[in-house]
DNA sequence: GTCTATAGCGCGATAGAC
DNA sequence: GTCTATCGCGCTATAGAC
């Protein structure tokens, strides 16, 4: 078993801290202190803070949106796709030990903190899970599974946003539990 | 026409920096440029960070805390109730210049970072808010207005959450007349 | 690829004059 | 109540040895 290499490190840990206390909240020092080297040497991998932040969500963005592409592209029920969608956000919710937002969500939340390139890469990003959220909706109407008011497109911004808030929130008040409750409600609201 | 004293001043810079920026993102020397006074004088006003923090958030919980117990109590519909909520949100969103969410979110989001005592008014603040929109809702069942499966309570903290989410969200992607559209969803989703 | 050393600035905070 | 001056630390970043 090979240890992952400084590089993946370095993210693992950048992704770490800023998915409990933020952009601004997270530095070299607390990443060089974590594993063990010295902040220069993150410079050697990673040239600015800022470049960091760019393959940060990078691979952030082919990590989770091939994950969410597997489940859009299976031949499941439009419900279990989105429960298997809500899951990934779940997961950072039960995280162990928890205090975890999601990334894409905590960079949003400091946009104007960020580069150019890496401010793209969230836009990017939540806007394409926007639309992978509407293709499951319209799935589900299709078929009959989901019935429902209103605009798929919109719909499904709300639901991404609801979870990213949602996060945030049960984050910053304990109950985690509530986070799974609202998951639900989801479909109690949608279903036929 | 007096011009606000210099402590209100501070005030409203800083929760203005904060609502774009974020908490870490927003320093003392910000707000000295801002209105043109020296770091040291901010100190006189606040002893520190932290206590900035909590009396702003303290203000805060008390100016919209009053205007939404205004409108919950009302004798308004339920739908006109929670339509005066959101726009409170709506107005943010809308702002001029824009690029600001809501500043409770945004100290949520940066939960971490702020002192025990800032951290707990933003937990309060959340949940009354949770709490008012709950009452809206059950007025809104109770009157036959609204009409939607699943517990109020949960309900209720699904739109707060979507709320505050979508408030990052536009700010990050600059389509802010999609968090009016999203505002209008609930009612599709809930009226009977 | 990692290190030491250092530059240069921003930060929160304090002492003390006015 | 505001100022100047300063402390001490954290920050990103760079140069150059090993």
């Amino acid at each position: 078993m090979k240890h992952s290499d400084t590089k993946t490190q370095i993210l693992d840990v950048a992704q770490d801290l800023i998915q409990r206390r933020g952009v601004n909240g997270m530095s070299f020092k607390d990443i060089s202190e974590t594993i063990g080297i010295r902040r220069a040497s993150i410079h050697h991998h990673f040239e600015t803070k800022e470049k960091l932040l760019e393959a940060l969500m990078t691979r952030y963005s082919q990590e989770y949106g091939s994950a969410i592409e597997d489940i859009v592209a299976s031949s499941a029920s439009a419900k279990n796709k989105l429960t298997r969608y809500m899951k990934l956000f779940l997961k950072t919710a039960e995280a162990d030990p928890p205090e975890k937002a999601c990334m894409c969500g905590m960079l949003a939340a400091e946009i104007a903190s960020i580069g150019e390139q890496a401010a793209r890469l969230v836009v990017d990003y939540s806007e394409s899970s926007v639309q992978q959220i509407a293709r499951i909706l319209d799935q589900g109407k299709k078929n009959g599974e989901f019935q429902f008011n209103g605009d798929i497109n919109v719909m499904a911004r709300m639901i991404f946003s609801f979870l990213e808030g949602g996060l945030i929130f049960v984050r910053a008040n304990g109950q985690k539990q509530q986070f799974k409750a609202m998951t639900k409600q989801v479909f109690k609201l949608i279903e036929a």
